[in-house]
RNA sequence: GACCCGGUAGCUCAGUUGGCAGAGCACCUGACUUUUAAUCAGGGUGUCCUGGGUUCGAGUCCCAGCCGGGUCACCA
């Protein structure tokens, strides 16, 4: 113990304290780690000491000066010369031993979760060093990161329901973005050829253990490039981030090991459906062809029932839980995609895939749409599907078309889900623990 | 939205067949100069989630509601 006799000063939260007649022991937390202070009369004097005695609690920040040494037990202490009480608790910390398990109240008052499970905490610094390491992975291959209006006139990227909100000066709604895509390809119009953006997103929707209504979501996008290029970038970042903060390319989620080396398993979707339920979805094209199939397998017919949802459906169902070790789903329906380019070889079909991890969906690319008259069918087909009662089909969205309309390169763009990827390297189960402060419903009485 | 589970002291929890509201930690009083989940002696601090109902009597049984969790639905 090189630092014995000399002077140290430490601040910290009082975990533990043990008052006897004339000395006390305590061990006090900071960022750093904990450490035990000793306090004695006669080092002290009588007004310390009797304001130490008297006055600190449990919780309470303190800061000390002093001398270290090691106990009998060897255990290096502080004896402290000077204290000064930093803050006074006003309410008793969680219990010290049992720690606080109710899970209403570490939703409520999170920052007591914090502040009695270190292993949250935890969560917290492993999220935050992933995401320095996904912002290094995009500023050294030349991204731009750029920030788009989280308020937009008309939302869309995406298959949601928005939260509106009203400006008063404009007199004018406006709705929080369900995605940052329509912005981030009008960069790429006006010539900036690789952006990126990391930023919260809004879905008015269920909340469950892998959603919840604001989102961290980065998208990228790429100029004169495909999809191709948007798989080799997916598995290049998730095996940087997992050497990053793991230091190893093969991680444990759940019961699980899985391997995050390149290449990932690379499936068509109509064949993974095919593989798990015998189902050859191009072979019914028709809506009540398919959901005759789908009733066969024994699977619950969504609400609004079209070809697109039951295909959704069967993935949801017998395909995505099967995706434990990363696995790309390639070449979707064009239906369920109306902003990706379609296959040159199939008119059916887009460029497009989704990776999974874990069982969860951690990333949607494609090669984009560019061509501004097929994204005017696209947009007009969502406008029928709205009309027909789906209410989180895709607005028509003139001006962005009018944007296309200039010409946007061809260009390989991808939605990569943070809070998805905080569960995966943190080993949660839900996205609650890798989101500070989820929302929660008003209490009644307050 | 449906179903299941839960809500008792600041925290973690027990509470029997319906019969005075409990324990540990925390807290308060006293003792104690190397303790470490300190120890020893004493002290219970409560809207039993809320509102009704049944009953001589309800934390316990019934109904409605609130809040949380889980599963499902939704989230193409």
């Amino acid at each position: 113990m090189s630092a014995a006799g000399e002077t140290v000063r430490l601040a910290g939260r009082i975990l533990t304290l043990r008052k006897m007649g004339k000395a006390a022991f305590a061990h006090v937390e900071d960022a750093s780690g904990r450490i035990q202070l000793y306090f004695r009369l006669n080092v002290l004097g009588d007004d310390a000491f009797a304001t130490v005695k008297e006055l600190y609690d449990l919780g309470d920040i303190v800061g000390t000066e002093g001398t270290l040494f090691r106990t009998r037990t060897g255990e290096i202490t502080l004896e402290v010369r000077r204290a000064v009480m930093l803050a006074k608790a006003l309410q008793n910390p969680p219990e010290k031993f049992h720690g606080l398990r109710d899970t209403e109240t570490r939703l409520r008052r999170r920052y007591l979760d914090f502040a009695a499970n270190p292993d949250v905490r935890q969560a917290f610094s492993v999220r935050s060093r992933m995401v320095s390491e996904v912002r290094s992975f995009f500023d050294e291959r030349g991204y731009l990161e750029v920030e788009t209006p989280v308020l937009q006139p008309l939302y869309g990227g995406a298959f949601a329901r928005p939260f509106v909100t009203h400006h008063n000066a404009l007199d004018q709604d406006f709705y929080l973005r369900i995605a940052t895509e329509l912005y981030l390809k009008r960069c790429l119009i006006g010539g900036f050829e690789r952006v990126y953006e990391i930023g919260r997103t809004f879905r008015n929707e269920g909340m469950d253990r892998d959603h919840n209504p604001e989102f961290t979501m980065l998208e990228a996008y790429q100029a004169y490039a495909d999809y191709t290029d948007m798989m080799a970038l997916i598995e290049e970042l998730y095996l940087s981030v997992a050497l990053a903060v793991h230091g190893a390319a093969q991680i444990p989620y759940g019961d699980d090991e899985i391997d995050l080396t390149p290449p990932w398993r690379r499936v068509r979707l109509h064949e993974a459906i095919e593989a798990a339920t015998g189902i050859d979805i191009y072979a019914f094209p028709e809506a009540d062809a398919l959901l005759a199939e789908v009733r066969a397998q024994g699977i619950a017919a969504p609400e609004r029932v079209t070809w697109a949802t039951l295909v959704d459906e069967l993935l949801a169902e017998r395909v995505e839980p099967t995706l434990i070790q990363p696995t790309l789903l390639v070449d979707y329906p064009v239906a369920l995609s109306p902003l990706a380019k379609r296959r040159e070889d199939d008119a059916r079909m887009v460029e497009r895939f989704e990776a999974f991890v874990g069982g969860l969906e951690v990333a949607n690319a494609f090669s984009e749409l560019n061509d501004p008259l097929d994204q005017r069918q696209r947009f007009e087909e969502q406008a029928r599907e709205r009309a027909a009662g789906d209410e989180e089909a895709q607005p028509l969205d003139e001006d962005f078309l009018l944007a296309l309309e200039y010409g946007m390169p061809p260009t390989g763009g991808i939605g990569i889900g943070i809070d998805r990827m905080a569960m995966l390297f943190t080993n949660s189960a839900s996205i609650r623990d890798v989101i500070l402060f989820p929302p929660v419903r008003n209490r009644e009485s307050e």
